[in-house]
DNA sequence: GGAATAGTCAAGTCATGACTTAACTATCTT
DNA sequence: AAGATAGTTAAGTCATGACTTGACTATTCC
């Protein structure tokens, strides 16, 4: 349907995890190692590089070992993906709320209150 | 940092499940019932209503009940605080990849082959 | 009013995914 | 060469989350 990318889930789960979200977050700024996007969290380091290879696979982070260093950046051709994604469907959405609200007072011949529970 | 907004975590967790990404992309097109989004899973209609609640708590979907059929429509403000927190990344990322190309020449002295493993 | 329709709620099951620790490899430093 | 540093892998634990079924409510149709 349209553009749609079957990269886009994996990009979303990767995403959707607080720890790999904050971590996307810091890499916006700059690129980091390992140990340097470790450092404020309260988790081992295990758990940060499988995080890490988590969001690698995805394609939402790009890696480069050096040495025994590894750096860290975010992956942009990769999160153009969600981001196209995104500009692709707002157009069917504008205007959208409009028509439901028409679509909504047409079948209704009786005008009861709207409930939206 | 910067605008992170704390409802984008649970809008990414909610988009990262295959079927709930379904749902909003058949969605995108045009607004639809309950048992409308149902018909084409093969799953019950009980399991629907829960990605349905999972959306909408998320900010990802709106919903209506009018008598007893639920119409429901993407949440577009919910939406658009997706888009923006991309759009605001964005900028960061733009020219950080020749800035970490910079930075590894910079710190490799022995010029070895790049191991992206 | 009675039957069909549209959806909801509550338990319970099962798989996945986010951690842990421990052992290991590779690379610098001195 | 020996020890410290940086990261990786494997195996196991535990919680969460995606389903199921079954009983239930509210609305519409005849």
């Amino acid at each position: 349907m349209l553009n749609f990318n079957p990269k886009l889930a994996g990009l979303m789960t990767a995403l959707s995890d607080p720890t790999r979200l904050a971590i996307v977050e810091r890499l916006s700024l700059t690129p980091l190692s390992v140990s340097e996007i470790a450092a404020p969290f309260d988790m081992s380091l295990a758990a940060i590089v499988q995080h890490i290879q988590v969001l690698e696979k995805a394609g939402a982070v790009r890696t480069f070992k050096r040495g025994r260093t590894r750096r860290c950046i975010i992956d942009t051709d990769g999160m153009a993906i969600l981001k196209s994604w995104l500009t692709d469907r707002e157009r069917f959405w504008q205007g959208q709320f409009d028509n439901l609200e028409a679509m909504l007072d047409a079948q209704a011949h009786n005008n009861k209150e709207e409930t939206d529970t």
